[in-house]
DNA sequence: AATATAATGATTGAAAATGATTGATTTTGG
DNA sequence: CCAAAATCAATCATTTTCAATCATTATATT
């Protein structure tokens, strides 16, 4: 990985998580403590970041609202960040002007919002901050109706589902938590199954996006066989085996 | 977790809560008796808490923190906070447990998210920061559907009026742009006015928030008229004459 | 391929933050 | 008022973080 592209991936979680420290740096990025620091004292003279004892802070305002378990959530939001980013690059690049997009809620699709390059699109999505993102940078963005859940800040329920029915996307782009063959794509919580379920079919195509940490589990409910989706994930290490996955649905691997 | 971060979250618990105790703060952020003291030290000597036995209070409203703000960032949105959460504060404490409230999309409804103390009632919104908030907090948070503008965050469109039409609320809380005995409350934005004015049309009662710098203003789009909602405000200079407004509607200022 | 240049990773002693301890001080409850 | 309990400030030992240095690896150039 080329060091601007990963002082520019460390800029954008400090400025998106308000903060980070070094040893989530070097966890989640998968670097050494040095260049983790180095990275911080370039971006510091740089004036892009605040460097604090242990870590550094964002420019802006604090906009971290505090969670009792928010240092677990933010590790697993930072957990193979380089990858989800190149995921949702590539996924960005298949995107067309005339789309109609479905965005399902998740940290690897929530990365789509940076690189999509149509403004024309439209855009519908179930995920609070993602919709956010993309208003904000100008996007045709649409929320879907309904609970918004706290954990994932994402809109569940039967509003949300039948509002569903009513929209025909030409793409969707799917978080998952467990993929496997037997099981397809699986995810915890049953509302959030559902919702999932409704707006991939909704979809004359669909992908999954996942790293490669996902591939082999299985979670509670199954939302979508491999049959009816594309895969696009990251290799990490290259021994990896997708080929039992490639027999049943196309597997882009970047 | 950051020193400087868990100091910040300290300020944002005292502030909230008026108060918060040493043991109080080694168990919620399990930080140890030393860490926790130094930290009320640390805040007390930067002048943003008050020191007492056993604890911290906070300094009155918490102006350092507004003031220390506005030097960096938008100064409009700050500029009322101290009647905003004035308002926001007292329009909280109408709202029952049994309640289905609407909460209009602004800077001073969004204040409403720190004050309800009710944790059962069900609130739906367009406002994009305000549901965020709700949901965080662990309400019964609710957002509306369609698009999504990029200038205020907010859900404007057909399928939110549309959405809004099968929603009876017991209570609503709106924003305004201008008050005005003719025209009533306005804004600028037309599809803005048109979800404001249908889902007015919605609440059983419904409550203008505005500080009074609204007042005498009018703006492109009417959504409704004084005789059809009350009004909460503030106060800043005892001059102002709110005398005409009284006859119409009730006028609540504080 | 050989060399130069840049980027990275490991090591180190210094500095900072943290947690535990102690004895003084304040509060609480009879 | 007194005594028990809680809180406090100060100190010390431990852990974590820091910046600087040096060795190694990757990348570019000739």
């Amino acid at each position: 990985m080329l060091s601007e592209e990963r002082q520019n991936v460390i800029l954008k979680i400090v400025n998106n998580a308000g903060s980070v420290s070094i040893q989530e740096l070097i966890t989640c990025l998968h670097i050494s403590e040095s260049t983790a620091r180095r990275d911080l004292l370039i971006l510091h003279g740089q004036g892009k970041l605040n460097k604090v004892h242990g870590g550094a802070t964002s420019l802006g305002i604090n906009h971290t609202i505090y969670k009792a378990d928010m240092e677990s959530l933010k590790e697993k939001y930072l957990m193979h960040m380089v990858e989800k980013r190149k995921i949702a690059k590539y996924a960005a690049s298949l995107i067309q002007s005339e789309d109609f997009i479905y965005i399902d809620a998740g940290s690897t699709t929530e990365q789509l919002a940076e690189f999509i390059s149509k403004p024309e699109v439209v855009i519908m999505t179930n995920s609070i901050p993602l919709v956010q993102k993309l208003a904000i940078k100008g996007y045709n963005a649409y929320i879907l109706p309904g609970k918004v859940k706290s954990s994932t800040e994402s809109v569940v329920g039967s509003q949300a589902q039948e509002h569903l029915q009513d929209c025909h996307f030409t793409l969707g782009f799917f978080g998952t938590n467990g993929i496997t063959l037997s099981e397809g794509c699986s995810t915890p919580d049953i509302e959030e199954a559902a919702v999932k379920q409704r707006a991939l079919k909704q979809c004359k195509q669909s992908f999954i996006l996942s790293d490669n940490s996902k591939f082999g589990l299985s979670s509670h409910f199954t939302f979508s066989s491999l049959k009816d989706t594309k895969i696009i994930t990251a290799a990490t290490t290259a021994d990896f085996d997708y080929s039992i996955y490639k027999k049943v649905t196309e597997v882009y691997i970047l």
